[in-house]
DNA sequence: TAATTTTCTTAATCTAGGTTAAGTAGTTTA
DNA sequence: TAAACTACTTAACCTAGATTAAGAAAATTA
């Protein structure tokens, strides 16, 4: 995969000038990830924002009882960071690996904002994702607050047919918030009826 | 409390010279809300985006057993409305009341993109309150699958001290996700222990 | 290929939190 | 002020989902 994908999901957002484009592009950095290489961990500070273009990252938390629960999941085309430590610069509370191999492209936090200033349209694409990434999260509050974990399972299944293929079933478990144990009698029980 | 409320929130994340401010304020609307007064419905689009100056607002959907589930609560000093439908302008999932007798002031969506066209520094200013908001929407989620309805309560106290006094229980109970026999119950243990 | 690790399944048992119900206290409204 | 809601409490009982444990299957690694 080419940085193009970047790209093609910018411009579906705002226009720029093949300038701007040049300037934009020699601020990013190529990184690739080994399977199960960590991108950010806890108590770093996260320096950058990663847009994958190949593989799937995840983010997570670890609780004090070492269980860890699931926050996002970044296939191709996604961006993914520790929001919180990335927008405040402090050190932050998740996880950040990589589930397969992944190609993925950094912008560090200072180089967003030098390029904030630089070109106001970029405060727009950002603003824009970060709008909708809002109301993704404040679906899986309500969905949290008001949905069985059998409800929860199948509007996943419908959400994101694609990662039901390549996740493996714990970490489905774990995004939407059961054990791999009750998930896997979900799944049992719907092959039934 | 008037409108400068805003203008000295605005002015914490951006600088607007004074035919700006002028500009802004030229798009904004007051409104009163009574107590239990409705602000946003179900199945309504979201015109505008609302600052309370005084009072105090909620967000909730009503699930299909009929129970309520709170979102978020906006005190002086915070914006509010169905993000979801905002952005989109397709009709929304949620309802906006006053808790209440409340002072809002009122943003369009197009007045926004408008003021986004001819103050970009606005765009900033969103794109900010936007990113603080979904840091606090992630805390929540991660706080769903972590924690315990005693630490939720628990960390729901030390967060908003000022609500817990002005609130009903019964809408704590439904912001933090239990009943509220079951927040009875918690409160009750903690005094004894 | 075998050895090891990780994932998934099944089943018995347990518990956090829900449900139902009934009583009390506080607040609106007439 | 009384009547009617609405909010809060308590307690008995119930259930969705967790925990524990043990075996089977799949994927890694040597």
């Amino acid at each position: 995969m080419t940085i193009d994908l970047l790209f093609v999901n910018i411009s579906k957002h705002i226009l720029l000038t093949e300038v701007e484009k040049k300037y934009f592009h020699s601020k990013l950095h190529f990184r690739k990830l080994k399977k199960k290489e960590v991108y950010i961990q806890e108590n770093q500070i996260s320096g950058s924002v990663a847009f994958v273009l190949s593989g799937c990252l995840r983010s997570y938390t670890i609780d004090d009882n070492g269980f860890e629960h699931i926050l996002q999941f970044a296939p191709p085309d996604w961006w993914i960071t520790d929001m919180f430590s990335f927008i405040s610069q402090k050190p932050g509370t998740i996880y950040i690996d990589a589930i397969e191999v992944s190609e993925i492209i950094l912008l560090s936090r200072a180089d967003q904002l030098d390029i904030f200033e630089k070109i106001p349209s970029f405060e727009r694409y950002f603003r824009i994702l970060t709008e909708n990434s809002l109301v993704s999260y404040r679906k899986r509050v309500m969905d949290g607050l008001s949905l069985t974990a059998v409800e929860r399972y199948h509007d996943f299944c419908k959400r994101y047919p694609t990662l039901i293929e390549c996740l493996p079933q714990k970490q489905i478990a774990s995004y939407i918030g059961v054990t791999p144990e009750f998930l896997s009698k979900i799944r049992s029980k719907v092959k039934i009826v």
